[in-house]
Order: C-alpha cells, then structure tokens, then sequence
DNA sequence: GGTCTCATGTAAATAGTTACATGATTTC
DNA sequence: GAAATCATGTAACTATTTACATGAGACC
C-alpha cells in the first residue's frame, strides 16, 4: 500500500478539534465525512494505541457516571507536527471503485431492465445524500461561524453537493440515453 | 467484505466481449474503466484460475510466434449466468476514500497554502482527466457505433465527464472561498 | 546497450471490514 | 421487555497492492 495506514491522520485531524475517544471519532466521521471517508473500530481502536506508543498522541482514562468509562485522547505537539507535515503532501490519486458504473457498463450482458435500475436507484440515494448534505451546511453556517475551520469544512461540504448535483443530472442524460436504445418492452 | 471479490465480475464482464487472457483484461480495464475501477495482476491471475476451477470459464493455452505465449479464457454458460444475476442486484454503494477532501478538510491545521494547493492540483488532474474522457468519447463512438454495448458504455463515460466537469467548477468555487477567509500573505 | 512491450505468476505485506464479546443505562 | 446508545476491544477473514522473478523480442 502507498499510504500507511491512513485512519491515523483522520484521528490526528479529528483530535486537532477537541480531545475525543475512539467512539468520538467514530461519531464524527459518520456525522461530518461519511460522505467520502469511512472508519470502522477495528481500525480506529488499535490506531489509536499505535499513534500513543509514537508519542503522537495521548490517553487518559476518564470516569463517567451513568455510562461506560472512556478513554479520551489528546494529540502532541509531535502529533500536530505530523499532521501538518502529511497535510502539505499533495494527495494520493486513489481510483475508486463504482459498482454503479460497473454494473451499468456491462449492462448488455445483464437482464433488459437492469442498467435503467441501477440508474434509477443512484437518483434516489443521491437525492437522498444531497438532502442530507443541504440540511448540514445550514447547521455547520451555524455551528462553525467564522471559526477557522469553517471556510475548509464549507468547501468540502460544497463539494459533496456539487457532486451529488452532478450525479443527479448524469442520471437524467443516462436513462435518456438508454431508453432510446433498449426500448422498454414491457 | 460484503460482496466476495469484485475482480470475478470484472473478468467475466470482459470475456463476454472477446476471449481474453489476464494480460489482455488488465490492458482493456486500464484502458476503458480506468477512471472509476483498477485491477492488478496480482488479483487477475488467481481469480482466472478460481474461475476457470468453478466452471465459469475455460482456458487455453495459445502459442504465439515472437512474443510469450498466452493463456486465453472464454465465458462459458454457466459464467454468463453468474454475470447476469450479479448484474441484476443493486449495487452496493461503497464509501470511496478521497484524500484530497480529507486534507482540505483539515486544512486548518496545515501549513497555510496547503489546502488551496490541494485545490489546484486537483484542478490539474482534473482538467488532464477531462480531456482523456472526450478523446475516448469520440474513440468509443466511432468504434462501437451502433453495437449493442455503445448506449452503456457511453453513458458511463458521459459519466466520467460530467464529474470531471463538476470538480473543474467546484475547485473554482473553494479556491474563492479559501481565499477569502485565509487571504494569501506571501 | 538500454528500455519498452508482451506475458504469467507467486509471496509478503497491509488495509480494512465484520462478527463477536461484554455490560450498564436509557428510551420506547 | 426490547431495543438503542454508550463504550472498548479482539480475532478472523477478505481484499488488494507491491515487489519480485523470469524471459524473449522489438525498438531506439
């Protein structure tokens, strides 16, 4: 792999915030940047012992009543000093993977109606994504304000909108151009 | 892993078009779906031969005069009925890791410039991505014309287009936005 | 003489997900 | 009483990449 392990930096970045735990981070990532990055616990929890044993990072236990104990970390100097330092290379050119276009690409070998399915379900879950997208940036206008952070949260918000837009008028052109050649027959 | 090794997909997707050795469907994946899916040899080759164990293809040896001899694989039946019913399942939307949001997205705490430099180099590869896209797109529609497979083909490489076009607009729109609140002081 | 293309493969390493285990408290 | 939330972690598994190994012929 190119890149080692980069759930590191996603922690680093998050712990630059606030002081969180593995949960929060967790949390954070499925509320702020699910949209273009995932995490599961089975990274984050052995990461975040990793980034401690490096000195990037550091835990406390903290008690809570009510609920589990937690163990909330800090980033270090040394650990902003990496992040910055990953910050300013530019970034790896990763090729995702689009089972949507896939299946639509080989889309003759498959029953009559399935491409025209496939394009429709991307409609729904983009519109879906672009809602969901809308109602956070009236929140993070709101929560973020002139924070320094709210200018590079915005523009990758926007992205996310700018795409989903995309994706959606694609989906008009696509079905267009598929009805026209595979006739709806039933 | 939610769906068991996509590269089977991908392979059989291919050899319905022609026999193919590995070789050759690495050549057509890095030529045609490069932009939204990559193979390495090191997958290829052993799922040809778990294909070709389940039945799904059949190979054979073809000796060449000047170059290395090839093993070419041919779609059986029973492959293209397992193409046919992947294709008719939804597609399962996979979260892609894009490194570049996730450094613009941590940009403040990063050296100043950086965020807007990850801007403009998106913006590169962006706009080489795009002229790549319409080159193929005449290529494709001279050489499918009215074969089946043209419809599907286009609308995903319109796809790939579209996208292209949309980051080129949004990296105007951040590069605005970034400026504004971090104006540049060198 | 060096590099590129053609061609197939294996081994080692890493990245990453999913399932499991545990358990208290709160909400429906 | 059931399900969700909070909270941490491990083990097993799968997917995937990269590096290595090999070797002939074509091209510059």
């Amino acid at each position: 792999m190119r890149s080692e392990n980069r759930t590191r930096w996603v922690i680093l970045g998050c712990l630059t915030l606030e002081p969180m735990s593995g949960y929060d981070v967790k949390a954070f990532v499925d509320r702020t940047i699910v949209h273009f990055w995932s995490e599961s616990y089975g990274q984050l929890y052995p990461t975040l012992k990793a980034l401690e044993a490096q000195g990037l990072v550091t835990g406390r236990h903290e008690r809570q009543e009510g609920r589990p104990d937690k163990r909330v970390y800090t980033i270090t100097e040394a650990g902003r000093a990496a992040l910055a330092a990953w910050l300013a290379e530019p970034a790896e050119p990763v090729v995702p993977r689009y089972e949507h276009s896939l299946k639509i690409f080989f889309g003759a070998s498959g029953p009559p109606e399935a491409a025209l399915d496939h394009v429709r379900r991307l409609r729904e879950e983009s519109a879906a994504a672009l809602a969901a997208y809308r109602e956070r940036e009236v929140e993070v206008e709101a929560r973020l304000g002139d924070s320094e952070h709210a200018p590079y949260r915005l523009a990758v918000l926007t992205g996310g909108i700018r795409y989903a837009e995309a994706v959606l008028a694609w989906c008009d052109e696509a079905e267009a151009l598929l009805e026209a050649h595979a006739p709806p027959g039933n």
